[in-house]
DNA sequence: GTGGTCTAGACCACC
DNA sequence: GTGGTCTAGACCACG
């Protein structure tokens, strides 16, 4: 379910948790679904469980799952999100840099449109009743 | 002109790319002009100059400036962007992430596209006779 | 009766004896009363008969309640603390912890005075004559 | 500087970031004072670099101190707290918890006062001025 | 030199 | 069974 690239330059447990928003996100799994224990995990994607505990750790630190003593862990009920300065101002800073990536790729205004249009139906849903993302 | 901030987590280096990347982008500075050297950058980033240099080195692997031996560094008169396949799948890894951190931070498809376009804008320009990012 | 939160880092079995302590302090439960089985606990809270039964146990090593074998549990009629040495370093330990906390909330002397007030006015009673815990 | 005692049921990577906390509070060492490398640190205490890594981590999550890329690790400049509803909910509870252990002690509001103030002049300086923190 | 990541293997508390 | 903590030892990117 999960694709982990050992050669990848990201870490693995942050791969890890891509990997688990994306599939919460494409509601592959849902809230209250139990997620793999540690270990399983581990096994799953023959990586170390401590590697995956770090990733839940991170994941749970963001409310995007919680673990129940003894239980196992869980994808939260209510996430409910905090709109912060800080992460704003991350994210354009983020963007601004993708978007200088994507001067450089020799992209115009249409190119980056259209992949952007492409990778947020291709993460949110179709493109419902006409509201492209440009619109 | 390029601000650094050391507590960041993204490397010194890269700081410095992004910011000669954004001085080209928005023209401050041109094909052909001549950067600082290594030492003199170096002093005004108050950094080590080892660090200057691998962005330099990085910048002349990406044909966006080239150094003439004896002479200094310039920006490059003719970069040709090419779009190879590699990059454009870490682009696009790239863009799916910063979706999902939108996602998490509550953000909705119309306040995505505003974010965007601001970010568009102030980086490339005013918005450029009808020829929005989100037309 | 008792709030369980399993998602709480505080054990389950922990948050049990802090419910019947602060039962007992608020004297909604007495000296002499009998508290329900552990199975009847355990169903109540939605919970593992093991866990009713450590806090129990636990409990019951604190002097404050005590089993009469057949008859079941009851809350302890002669309670006698005694100030041990031990326990009272770890108290101040922990209120060190807590003030440090606050320190870092951003909390002043005055602040941190009246949520404590308020808390032990919340727990022991209406502020009886002239009593306060601040005077 | 930092007491860890190996024996106790809080975790060592907790008692590195309470005793760091403990420091600065009492301007042991202050803001841009560069802390022990996390190998220095081990040493010093004893124990293994990723556990002192953890800690470092924690308070560096916390905005308490900072890490300058290979530079190493200092205490934060500016630390400016933003008091959030949630922190302030478990900070009541803990306070409850201590209030409630405190009775277990038989000890009495005086008692707890006296305490109370004890160990908040032993943190947070000598009573200034005659401003009591019961006043 | 610095911190960040990963592994393998161990022990523990909790449910 | 679950996750949490710790160790010893290794490799890597960064400055």
């Amino acid at each position: 379910m999960i694709n982990i690239d050992a050669r990848s330059s990201t870490p693995i447990y942050e791969q890890i948790i891509l990997g688990i928003k994306e599939l919460i996100i494409k509601e592959i799994i849902s809230p209250g679904d139990k997620l793999p224990s540690v270990r399983e995990m581990a096994n799953m994607l023959t990586t170390n469980p401590q590697t995956v505990s770090k990733a839940y750790n991170e994941l749970e630190r963001l409310n995007i799952i919680e673990t129940l003593r003894g239980k196992g862990t869980y994808v939260s009920m209510e996430y409910k999100p905090k709109l912060e300065e800080e992460k704003m101002l991350k994210f354009k800073k983020d963007l601004k840099k993708l978007l200088m990536d994507a001067h450089y790729m020799g992209l115009n205004e249409n190119q980056i449109n259209l992949i952007f249009k492409e990778v947020y139906v291709n993460l949110l849903g179709t493109d419902h009743e006409g509201g492209s993302i440009n619109e």
